[in-house]
DNA sequence: CTGAATCCGTGCCGATACTG
DNA sequence: CAGTATCGGCACGGATTCAG
């Protein structure tokens, strides 16, 4: 058996939960908000200006999840202009290494995944 | 900087291509069939009973995406009934250890993030 | 500045039926 | 057994506008 197979059956409702939980890590904006957060409280404006190509609404919603989710602490300061900070939890931190380690190995073979496309392409023609 | 910051700067597009190739590891299928395929070669028919919840179509999407990619090597032999099989490459192994890492991580924290839920939505009461 | 609300197109994905 | 083909719902996500 895989270990993660292993993995899923210490909680026994066949990966389900397991699945929810990695697509909400794993979409389109979380993964990249929670690494831009690392080492760093950012305001609303810095985050959009930060991760390159988000929406203000996607911004919002995914902060809105991992706030949910204890992923990342929100605190607004009474003033005006509205100042409000995003800093990573204890929880946050935790995913970090992981993600990081994830993106690591996604830049490290981007070359070789490019190249395998272009040879798949060919073989396809 | 973060770290994930600088990883982004070697690459010099801004994480456009390191979103791209995050999306496609971290859609809704491409890491379980990963897994799935962990220490093991697999026909089609298996991996579609052990991977639950997941349709013929998008099986078969996602083996064309991660042959393409070059993460699974797809064997087809010439019997009747036809019998296909998939294995991890070598690519594919070695995304194992981290897709297994952020998994692991994901499976620790199901508890705390479902507290974090529920404590969310009563305040939102 | 930090959102919330609305509109709306695109494409993902499931269901179903069919093929070699 | 291992797919391909087709259709349709609907959710994701971008653009825009409005509000506190």
């Amino acid at each position: 058996m895989s270990e993660y197979e292993h993995l899923c059956m210490i909680r026994g409702d066949g990966g389900h939960t397991l699945r929810q939980i990695l697509e909400q890590i794993c979409n389109k904006w979380t993964l990249l908000v929670v690494a831009t957060l690392d080492q760093q409280t950012l305001r609303f404006t810095d985050l959009h200006q930060r991760v390159p190509g988000i929406s203000q609404r996607m911004l919002t919603l995914t902060l809105r999840n991992l706030e949910r989710d204890g992923l990342v602490a929100r605190e607004v300061h009474a003033e005006v202009p509205p100042r409000v900070e995003y800093t990573l939890t204890a929880m946050g931190r935790s995913l970090l290494g992981p993600a990081l380690t994830l993106a690591g190995w996604a830049m490290e073979h981007v070359p070789h995944i490019e190249q395998s496309r272009a040879a798949y392409e060919r073989r396809r023609t």
